[in-house]
DNA sequence: TTTCGTTATATTTGTAAAAGTATAACGAAA
DNA sequence: TTTCGTTATACTTTTACAAATATAACGAAA
């Protein structure tokens, strides 16, 4: 018997942060491009980048600053702002399976 | 800024629970019908057999008692044990909520 | 000035989940 | 023995969402 969860967190505007997107913001720090981020988490481009764009419509500060064009072709970087959401989703949300297995077995649901 | 979550428990066999089946459990307690909580609930009776019927083959107790034909058609009624579930869900999903709210503040996010 | 890999976006296609339709069985009461 | 509202289940259709396809713009380096 499992207890599993999904978080995110939401503004006005729409979701700002989901499991999802977090993993999409991890690989872009990783990769430095929105496109090899989205090939290493297997979702279209189009996806990712639709996403993204989500995401950055509902904070305030922006989450990455992008580069078209030169000799790489470009690429996508993460904002230290951006950064920083990456370790509040992952910790609250790490949190938060610690605090329901508890609640499992105190229920005695195992 | 919202934080919003979504669990389920679940067995080998599948999803135990999850918000929508305990809201159809409950409706089930209120009514004495599938029939009826489908309804209420603006979900097919289809949709709503076959959530309970999942939800049956995962608990090792049965959560129903049915009743097929008669002057009133027939029924479904909460054993004991579904009417704990319903309970218990409850509990911990609003736990949740608390906690993770908790962790919003905490985390400077508001 | 051509090439290349990227960002950015619209449009079309495909697919899986939801909804709808159909039908049989049941049994108390009229 | 007919009626009625229910459970139970199969099958078809619709719809919403994901995926695929297409295309333009960009700019450093060769």
């Amino acid at each position: 018997m499992k207890i599993k969860s999904k978080i995110w967190i939401e503004s006005n505007n729409g979701i700002l942060l989901s499991e999802g997107r977090v993993q999409l913001l991890k690989m872009i720090d990783e990769t430095g491009s929105l496109n090899k981020a989205s090939k290493a988490l297997n979702i279209s481009y189009q996806k990712a980048w639709r996403l993204i764009d989500e995401v950055s419509k509902t904070t305030m500060q922006p989450i990455i600053e992008t580069k078209i064009g030169g000799a790489k072709g470009g690429g996508t970087l993460l904002t230290p702002y951006g950064k920083s959401l990456i370790i509040i989703f992952e910790t609250i949300n790490k949190d938060c399976w610690i605090f329901l297995d508890e609640q499992l077995k105190k229920h005695a649901l195992c």
